[in-house]
DNA sequence: TTCAGCAATAGGAGTTATTCCTATCTTATG
DNA sequence: CATAAGATAGGAATAACTCCTATTGCTGAA
């Protein structure tokens, strides 16, 4: 029927190798269009479709981390090692939280469903710094004048 | 410079109602075009913008959960009471899973971030029955015939 | 009851994020 | 070098919403 897996010899080609150090370099966990903005100043030409296909083809490799964060934009991680993330619920922006994952609670939650558990996740919704501020200046602004 | 909130009179009509029922009805959580699909059985007129518009308007009007599982389609939950859901990581589909919240995880991380915590969400990630079942056809009939 | 006015609807256009396609270019290897 | 698999840029296509507009439906005051 179908032939055994091909086995592409993946390249590191510029390409990759610039997207991966950029999102090694930014704190945040950016969408594929941010990375493609900070990318495009060392790699003018690059185009966006690149970013994409790079960047799905840096977690296949597991060099990168896809964040299935909210329900909106991917957002990817240069740290690919289980940890949990605190996302904005205004602006989306994701940021780690310093915990251990819980690897009981999976075992704990086998029981309570008849689905094959592969792993879990955790997130943190909240309010950001920066969001929370300018909300407060709009609180303030409309009791000044009302 | 901006209005108070106008408040206006949300009414159940017809289409909101039915989607309402027949949301109830379903025990899955299905997203907004599998509601369209059920409910065009009795109101065959409806428009996919009217069912978007009045899953929104139910959601802020409580009678309605939205959830934001994985990254793709948006989810919609007849039961808005806090609870936990697993995920198919290959057909998307939900389910609930019967335990109590962890109502004190929200202050145990409080510390861990600057954001202003509002919630949480725990989400088990597996393969469903079905998908499973598929899996292991495959398996077999590669094994007959490589 | 009538009717003014706000609320809601159907249908379709527009948007956003992502995926797909194709001609062309690059790299590794014999 | 020749060749072929891998990768790229650029743009078209798609999926899932989201917005717009003309029309219709309700409702509460007269
Ligand atoms: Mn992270
Ligand atoms: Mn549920
Ligand atoms: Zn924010
Ligand atoms: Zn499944």
């Amino acid at each position: 029927m179908s032939d055994p897996p091909p086995k592409r010899r993946l390249r590191m080609t510029r390409q990759r190798r610039v997207i991966l150090e950029e999102l090694k370099k930014l704190k945040a966990h950016p969408t594929a269009d941010e990375v493609y903005e900070v990318v495009r100043e060392r790699l003018p030409r690059i185009s966006l479709s690149t970013v994409y296909r790079d960047l799905e083809t840096l977690c296949e490799w597991g060099k990168v981390r896809l964040l299935e964060v909210g329900c909106a934009k991917k957002h990817f991680d240069y740290d690919t090692r289980d940890h949990y993330h605190v996302r904005c619920a205004r602006c989306g922006r994701v940021e780690n939280l310093p915990v251990e994952p819980f690897t009981y609670l999976e075992q704990a939650f086998r029981d309570l469903t008849d689905y094959e558990v592969t792993g879990h996740k955790l997130e943190l919704i909240g309010i950001c710094p920066e969001c929370k501020r300018k909300e407060e200046e709009e609180k303030k602004s409309k009791e000044e004048a009302p």
